[in-house]
DNA sequence: AATCGAGTGTGACATACATCACAATTATAA
DNA sequence: TTATAATTGTGATGTATGTCACACTCGATT
């Protein structure tokens, strides 16, 4: 388990021993079960996950109950609900399991720990805050240019992997359409 | 107008003055006239941009000719096409001057060099980063959740001068309507 | 002053998508 | 296994929004 974490951020950045252990004992190893919630809206938001095995979603729950989703987070992805991470207060969305999952916990004192005493760390931040910001552009660019169908074979194109692995329903709330919608658009 | 740079980075990091001269020298003050061009679709993506004064739009031109508004980028604000900034790699979006503007210059080389030198910079580009990652997925959230004239109102509360400076045509374009639609909103 | 073009409003109509209802299938649990 | 819930497909219909066409205003240019 260790070795995925070290894997993971020597994709970027090579690491010393001393250097990764010292990281190591910065986060907790924790488990999950399926439909498990890892942050649920309103609470504080107090840690940012890795993901090492199993599937997440960051989902908004509107006004009328209807729920939407954010983000996927498979393996190797970060995942939090970042804007109250970041200042600290309390969830607007909800992170929660879609299958057994195993995370690293980092808590948002660590992280500031980490960055302050391992310049690589923050540079490792950098760039992971840098690629996801440029992910979410992104995103907000297939909306502005796609209609639902185009939308659709971007997500199948660029994660076949997803298609297997959640129901429909929720592939239709993460892009923005009703999943009868949906279902008339793969015929 | 070095004042407004070094105000800018002292509202989230406090520097000494050998510091600030040290990034006044990485930087370079530019000026442009109205409809220029600061980034054209297709080049090589070497700077961003701090707003001075003035104001921009980042835009994707679709393969119909139509134009999409990414983002406005007002004083105060860095704008660029962030994905091919840091791949350095070619712009997929043009940023064009709405007014005249004028701006400091950061190229990728000194971005890389300030933040290796200066951790404190690397503090700040971090910070950035991150506030900057939240705000798109606020965006990403509306598009999910929000009809077009929940958008637009939303647009007005966030940046009620927005409104006074740019022609509802480019509104609309930033919130993926036509502009036939928001003209009937307002009314 | 006359001309031009950018920005805007609005009617008529077309289309994409949502919603509601119901049936069929497949997974899950007792 | 049987029962129960979750997932999916599909028809009928409503609504939001896009598209096309045209007119009007207003500021800039000559």
């Amino acid at each position: 388990m260790k070795e995925k974490l070290k894997e993971h951020i020597e994709n970027l950045i090579p690491l010393t021993d001393e250097e990764f252990s010292f990281i190591l004992s910065h986060v907790s190893f924790e488990k999950y079960k399926k439909n498990d919630f890892i942050i649920q809206e309103g609470e504080n938001v107090k840690n940012c996950y890795l993901v090492v095995n199993g599937l997440l979603k960051l989902v908004y729950d509107d006004k009328n109950g209807k729920q939407h989703i954010v983000s996927f987070a498979m393996e190797d992805w970060w995942e939090s609900d970042f804007s109250a991470y970041f200042s600290q207060t309390k969830a607007k969305m909800s992170l929660q399991c879609i299958e057994d999952t195993t995370v690293y916990s980092l808590s948002f004192k660590n992280y500031q720990k980490l960055s302050a005493e391992l310049p690589k760390m923050k540079q490792f931040f950098l760039e992971k805050s840098n690629s996801g910001h440029s992910a979410s552009q992104n995103r907000i660019l297939s909306f502005l240019t796609s209609n639902a169908k185009e939308r659709y074979e971007q997500l199948l194109k660029q994660y076949p992997l997803l298609f297997q692995r959640v129901p429909k329903t929720l592939l239709a709330s993460y892009l923005g359409v009703s999943r009868e919608t949906l279902s008339r658009l793969s015929s």
